[in-house]
DNA sequence: ATCATTCTGCAACCGGATTGCAAACTCAAG
DNA sequence: CTTGAGTTTGCAATCCGGTTGCAGAATGAT
C-alpha cells in the first residue's frame, strides 16, 4: 500500500513512454495489459465500471482487469466512486498541468442514464467535524437528471 | 412510492402502540415482523446493514427481511446510504420533537471497525452545480477512523 | 364460515466480485 | 543463449449478498 505520490502529468499528450512512465511513478510493472488499461481510464472522462472495462476491452479476462485494478488503486493510481445502484466505479486520480492539487470533487449520478459526471469546478467547502474522528477523504455523491436526460 | 410525510414523532418514547401508529401513517400494515424490525431499526443509533438486522433478529427470515426494508424504503420510512466496502445501510428517516425537518447529514465510514456513524451535527452547505444538471438528493460520506479505534 | 388478499419462510436463483491454479511470460543470473 | 525464480495471465470455479418463485399461513372483510 503506497502513500499517492504527486507529479505534475499533462494528462491530454501522454504517449506510450509516459504511460509507462506514471505506472513506473506509482511503483507499478508496465505489461501490455495494464498500459491498455491505463489507457482506457484515461480516455474516460468519467468513472468507470470493471464491467465497462471488460466490455471495451475484449483481449483482456476480466479477473485480469479485476487485479489490474486492485493493483491501480493499492498503489494510490486510481480511486473508486460508490455510485449507488451502478455499483462501484474506477477513475485515475488526476493532477493537470496546473500542479498537484488532490483531485477530489463530488459527483453526479443521472437516475436516467446511469451515468455518473465528475463536477470538477464544484468545490466542497471544510466541514467541521466532531471531534475524535480523523478524516481521511470524503465522497460526496449527489443524484438526480443530467443534461442530456432532461432534454 | 409515497412522499415522505413529515410527522413529530418522539423518537425517544416510543411503545408498540406508537410504532404501529407510526407504519400507519406511512401507509404501512402493521404485523408482528414489522413491527419487530421497526424496533430494530429505532434501537440502532448508526445505519445497520441487512446483514446485521437478519443476525439480530433470528426468528424472521432474510427474505422478509428485504422486503420489508424494501416497503419501508418505498414509503419513505427509511433511506439507505451507500458505505464503500460494507455495502448498502438502512436507516431510519428520523424527526424529532423539535419538528419536523430533513434530517439529511453526512456519514462516517470507520476504516478500522467498519461502523457507520451518523454526523448529525454538521451541516453540509449548498454548493452550485453547473447549468443543466437537476438536483434531486445528495450524500456525504467521510471515510477515516473513530474515536474509540483512534485509542 | 368463506374467500380474496397479503404476508411469510424456504429454497432456489442470480450476477458481479473474487479466487485457485497451471500455463505464459519476464528478467536477471550463470 | 539457457536456466530458474518470480510475476502476470486466462480460464474455470467459487463465493456471497441480494433477489425471486412459490406454496402455506395469516389477515380481514363479507
Ligand atoms: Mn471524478
Ligand atoms: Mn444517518
Ligand atoms: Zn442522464
Ligand atoms: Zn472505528
Amino acid at each position: 500500500m503506497h502513500l499517492r505520490i504527486e507529479f505534475s502529468y499533462n494528462f491530454a499528450i501522454m504517449n506510450n513512454n509516459d504511460l509507462e512512465q506514471l505506472l513506473q511513478d506509482h511503483g507499478i510493472k508496465a505489461t501490455a495489459n495494464r498500459l491498455i488499461i491505463l489507457k482506457a481510464l484515461m480516455n474516460s472522462s468519467r468513472p468507470i465500471t470493471m464491467q465497462d472495462l471488460t466490455d471495451e476491452i475484449e483481449s483482456i479476462d476480466k479477473s485480469n482487469v479485476f487485479r489490474t485494478l486492485s493493483t491501480f488503486r493499492e498503489h494510490g493510481l486510481v480511486h473508486v466512486i460508490e455510485a449507488c445502484d451502478e455499483g462501484v466505479m474506477y477513475e485515475l486520480y488526476r493532477s493537470d498541468s496546473n500542479g498537484p492539487h488532490n483531485d477530489i470533487h463530488p459527483h453526479f449520478h443521472c437516475v436516467v442514464c446511469h451515468k455518473v459526471f465528475c463536477l470538477k469546478g464544484v468545490t466542497v467547502p471544510k466541514l467541521n467535524y466532531p471531534e475524535g474522528f480523523d478524516i481521511l477523504e470524503g465522497s460526496f455523491l449527489v443524484n438526480g437528471i443530467c443534461p442530456e436526460c432532461k432534454a
